[in-house]
DNA sequence: GTCTATATGCGGATAGAC
DNA sequence: GTCTATCCGCATATAGAC
């Protein structure tokens, strides 16, 4: 009986696995933050070794940006996907829109970590640049007013919190998340709920 | 000629200490969110060694906690002190008080960074909390509807990410800092701009 | 294309002196 | 009340084999 080889990862072109270890490291960046997240983690998640990791991006924070870069990037496309149709109405679907990337793992947090970060040179670029693009997206394509667009933007932003804060349950003497989130998306509870993982829990 | 003791930070109550650690921790914290912190520069900011700062506090998570703790209370106190006042100006007085807040070096990003740690179990226990009481001050003390409080929180978190991205200048092709601040907050352009650093600088 | 082994540096925390 | 010395663990990154 020969000595069984240790699992290894299935030969893939090296293009198709960037992108298998783009989509665990959002997953990741975003349930644990940009500095919390270790190059290890990541690997195990992809199912790789962690110095492949490193070999394929060269640095942890080069892959941190390509992750928030192709996050912005994907924003945006699901925004622009819902443009056609009444205007009157493209609000209310562009929210939508957002709270449907919530099922991207870490597609929305990874966003949010990114903008407290404006402070790192390299990220803070990147950062500030895919802010850039989502606000002149959504003045320019979506031909928001200044008011809508710092409205919508503001109430993402909100979102963004919730999700961080993971207020998705009663919490003893804590406010209770429905009492919040009926304030804020009356129509959109249950989904953001049924999205989010209970306090303490990964996702 | 003696050799010189080597300068130690002077004989000081404990609570003092304390306090003084507690503000340049904020600081710290705040420029460089928690987990990218280091307890050591926290200690230097203070003029303290690194294990005195753990000796004191514990470990870094119960430092941490006590800093956003006191952020949140810090926050409501200076909410609170402009509740006396015509009622239909309090929202534009509390957005004030928010925005003057950003002297307090380092007490609104540690607010923000705390809002993305609900998945720790510890702090993100002490940062729900902290939020719950933010959100029943505004309806309860402050008498706001739901969709104002629900409008003004979404407002904070906007300034929020402005201060995280450091949108202060003009980046090349990146959006212009006037163009959104003038955009979001046409008469508190040249207070936040005047407070914020230069993206890249320290804070 | 992907791994194992490993060097190296750093950060949190402890022990104990003054 | 505060410091110095230091241990230990961990994370990134490199070298090099298969």
């Amino acid at each position: 009986m020969t000595v069984e080889s240790v699992p290894t990862a299935p030969r893939m072109k090296a293009a198709d696995r960037r992108e298998l270890i783009l989509e665990a490291a959002t997953a990741v960046f975003g349930a644990k933050t940009y500095v919390g997240t270790t190059t290890d983690e990541v690997a195990r998640a992809a199912g790789v070794s962690q110095p492949y990791v490193v070999r394929l991006f060269g640095t942890k924070e080069k892959l941190f940006i390509e992750v928030i870069d192709r996050a912005y990037d994907r924003l945006i496309e699901e925004f622009r996907a819902v443009l056609p149709g009444d205007p009157e109405d493209l609000g209310r679907r562009m929210g939508t829109a957002y709270t449907d990337l919530l099922v991207e793992r870490g597609m929305l947090p990874v966003v949010a970590n990114s903008t407290a970060l404006g402070g790192e040179p390299e990220i803070g670029r990147v950062a500030r640049a895919g802010f850039s693009r989502i606000w002149r997206f959504i003045r320019d394509e979506a031909g928001f007013s200044p008011e809508q667009a710092r409205e919508f933007i503001a109430t993402g932003m909100l979102i963004n919190t919730i999700v961080g804060l993971r207020l998705t349950g009663d919490y003893g003497d804590e406010v209770s998340a429905t009492e919040v989130l009926d304030a804020c998306f009356p129509d959109a509870v249950e989904k953001v709920r049924s999205l989010l993982p209970a306090a303490g829990e990964p996702w």
